[in-house]
DNA sequence: CTGTATCCTGTAAGATACTG
DNA sequence: CAGTATCTTACAGGATACAG
């Protein structure tokens, strides 16, 4: 499952400019932005990356504990998704019974400039809508 | 509509972490992220901005065409949710019949620089991903 | 402990028709 | 032209039960 990649022809699902589209120029600019939002999009999986970079390695179960309000099967296919695009890895341990501990890849934490951004604007914008 | 923003105390629907959360340094973080995420997520409101930035000034008319598959409700409640987040002014023109201008703000220009980032990352993430 | 399978629901988004 | 109203659909996400 993690080598098929969920990656059909653009990363995304959303809409993409289409090549017959006027301005053609700015096509591939939207067409990675909707390859970031692919990775960064949903209800859960930006937050699990600023985790995996904030702490370091995680078990499934303390994910499930740490994110509030997820469940089994969200995190399940979020870290799947997120395997799938190379920004953490999955390790099985043998213990008894086996636990598993996911990390953020090296590749990962090149989101964490763009991750950074989002949060300094983030921040700034509730102070300004705020008042 | 305009005034009431949809900010009703997160500026987001996302999951928010809680304040009763383990390690609430980073709450504040993930906070952020989800405020701005409110702004940039979903299927349009991303590539909305794009098109702001690269181009100028756009009507009503022009967007829908423009935007390879939006319909004229989506665009009219993202352009709404926008102008509620001070990323655009809405200007009508008194023309017969009316016309109506979007454009970004000054505000709406700071989220230049993490647009370009997430652009960036984008353009890379596909080369990687595609071999 | 780490998941998957199944079923269910709520919300995002689309289609169509209509108005100032 | 620039939308809104209404109805419908699709899919992300949630609850529960169960398996290796």
């Amino acid at each position: 499952m993690p080598d098929e990649l969920l990656l059909d022809k653009p990363l995304t699902n959303n809409a993409i400019p289409s090549k017959e589209h006027p301005c053609s120029d700015h096509r591939e600019k939207l067409l990675a932005i909707a390859d970031t939002m692919d990775v960064i999009n949903g209800k859960w999986k930006i937050q699990l990356i600023g985790i995996f970079l904030f702490q370091g390695k995680m078990r499934f179960g303390e994910l499930l504990k740490h994110i509030q309000g997820i469940g089994a099967k969200m995190l399940s296919k979020e870290l799947q998704h997120l395997e799938a695009n190379q920004i953490i890895t999955r390790t099985v341990l043998q213990t008894k019974p086996i636990t598993v501990e996911y990390q953020i890849t090296a590749y990962g934490r090149t989101l964490e400039r763009t991750i950074s951004d989002i949060v300094d604007w983030g921040t700034n914008h509730r102070r300004r809508i705020m008042r």
